[in-house]
DNA sequence: AGAATAAAATACTGATTGGTACTTTATTGT
DNA sequence: ACAATAAAGTACCAATCAGTATTTTATTCT
């Protein structure tokens, strides 16, 4: 342990409230105070933990990526099922977390590519690097499912991925209007009808 | 003409203008001052033409989709085309809408449903009264083709309406992230492959 | 016990926020 | 010409914003 005053919070624990307060309100929504209400640190605090609000903003996103985003990419990019079933659990798994609501509700990365769409550029650029990285993985996935025989030779490849990583994008939209679970189940269906055999 | 002194600005520019101010940078990105800037209408005369804040956005809204969705939502209600081509020419549209830079990118209605997700009701509900107003029509639409035989007997038209219908807020997303053109334009045809003969 | 350390807590800054009261100016009806 | 009208323009309000300087307090090392 360190020398000085122990810490009243956890900074891993300020930082996945601050991603939900994010998360919920959008970065202009949010305020600072709004921070110190929620984490429980202290204006100071935070700013000493984290840098400014854009920075913090930017950990937050991080966070959210390294939590939630992360460990569902590395699932479909590992997976050694069919290439129908690995894509299929993605997005179930995507459209069934629309539903949790241990969280805000919808995509923080989807919410963060509209929202920054014109005005912060440090801020765009994390979000739209998150989301390159989930398109860049699809890509992978179905070109190797391609050599492998899992997608037909004539089949683009490129495109279907394009085609299939998008989905989660509209599958969070879906979960901000408040879809229900029927909605986004059957749209998963509708939308694996689109991978040819 | 009235008695008093004659309008620098037209209302409906104004409105015009505030629209495309609102759609680039949100609700709360986007300050009175700001509006004074762009629309050039003094602060006192927004608020007695337009109400407050939050009544100008909602009117702003209101101004995107009567004249950026309803058009587009008319011609697939009324279409007589085959379904196949009425729905690939509504989203081609929406697609080729997302690369016009005469206004920002994106779809409001979506940047709305993200943005508003939690805090402001009344906000919100004008986005997701747009959202369902359009997901009405493709179910309309979808079971009607059906009965005309456009559509096989044992499909599911609901859950394929709702399905095309959340295409266009893949669309928007993809919008609001710069997708190229290339990439729209193919999203649309794999989409369309959903679609059974 | 006491110096060193680091975080908490308080209090503050100047700038900006949404919103409004008041004055000025341009037009119309009589 | 002159009152009536309505919008423009200026100036302001309290509240909140992001960010920081300063003081307290709780802990560790010697």
């Amino acid at each position: 342990m360190g020398r000085g005053r122990p810490r009243k919070m956890d900074p891993e624990t300020v930082l996945d409230i601050a991603m939900k307060v994010f998360w919920d309100k959008g970065f202009d929504g949010t305020s600072m105070s709004d921070l110190v209400c929620e984490t429980g640190m202290a204006k100071p605090g935070l700013y000493a933990c984290f840098g400014d609000k854009e920075s913090l903003y930017k950990k937050s996103l991080s966070h959210y990526y390294n939590n939630l985003g992360t460990p569902l990419i590395d699932e479909l990019r590992n997976s050694k099922d069919p290439l129908k079933v690995s894509v299929r659990r993605f997005l179930k798994t995507v459209a069934h977390s629309m539903l949790d609501n241990s969280h805000p509700s919808g995509c923080f990365v989807v919410n963060s590519l509209v929202q920054g769409a014109s005005q912060r550029p440090a801020m765009e650029a994390i979000g739209r690097k998150f989301d390159q990285n989930r398109r860049n993985t699809f890509i992978d996935v179905f070109k190797k499912a391609q050599q492998k025989g899992d997608l037909p030779p004539e089949a683009d490849a490129k495109a279907l991925a394009e085609f299939f990583s998008a989905q989660s994008l509209a599958l969070g939209v879906l979960g901000s209007s408040n879809a229900t679970k029927e909605t986004l189940s059957s749209f998963v269906d509708v939308a694996m009808t689109a991978l040819p055999e």
